[in-house]
DNA sequence: ATAAACCTTAGAGATTACTCTAAGTCAAGT
DNA sequence: ACTTGACTTAGAGTAATCTCTAAGGTTTAT
């Protein structure tokens, strides 16, 4: 154990390692106001705690469904804010659940026209198959 | 009507206002050889078919679940190339559907995690109503 | 015949989200 | 003491996908 390991914390390539996000995304975030509890010591190396983590995996989350990175921002400052802010952002976040909602549906749609293709496809295949076409169709 | 109509094609503005995508995209598309069955009239003018637009609805499918432009050229070359790519078309379309069945467990996921995201500030939110709390909690 | 409203091109610029480089600091191990 | 390896910064570079500009051509209506 390091002397520097303290209070449950891991530094950015321990959290790069586990998350599966490289360091230079994490300074990213971090620079762009994404992480601002990450603590730091008096080298000025990040100390994530669980608490990070956690947070990491929810703007995972928001950037996953389609929340660009200054959207995912406002989120992180008005948490930030306190308990004002409460009732924005449980509105932010049902408001980000349609989003994922019309997500799915859009996949679904997606999934039967493909289906469709796939259809129109083999008919061609068989088609071919069967020696009824000699040229492309 | 005008004297250029023809054929049942459409220009690019037309184009561009069915489908909602800018006329800038349809030539950059176009550019980059996704649309390789686009007539063009003595002037250089684009006339779509309806079978183009139906390549439209294709690539932005396929566009929309993930695939990059790259990729769906590929798609797109495998076509003209005839009959004799038919099973790897097929292929490359069923592997596209297991992308989409990912891609919806994956948003199905998020929203679980939201729903325990938005759980966690109701509750905060009741215990700051309560009084419960003076500072940010 | 001239204006309006289309279309064309090559190539520059914009945006987002990284991704990396250079130069340097610090701590641990031998 | 020195090497190794992890960390730091500012800022440059990259990739993908547009998005627009400049300069110009064609068609249609008045």
């Amino acid at each position: 154990m390091k002397k520097s390991d303290q209070n449950n914390t891991i530094t950015i390539g321990q959290v790069s390692k586990i998350k599966q996000i490289s360091a230079y995304t994490l300074r990213y975030y971090d620079k762009q106001g994404l992480l601002p509890k990450v603590i730091r010591d008096k080298n000025g190396t990040r100390h994530f705690t669980n608490e990070d983590l956690q947070w990491l995996d929810m703007i995972k989350c928001l950037k996953n469904t389609g929340m660009n990175l200054e959207e995912i921002k406002v989120f992180v400052d008005s948490t930030y804010q306190g308990a004002t802010t409460l009732v924005a952002r449980i509105d932010l976040l049902k408001r980000q659940q349609d989003v994922i909602k019309e997500t799915i549906l859009e996949q679904q749609k997606y999934m039967d026209q493909i289906n469709a293709k796939i259809d129109v496809l083999n008919k061609e295949l068989i088609s071919v198959e069967n020696g009824k076409s000699e040229t492309n169709k």
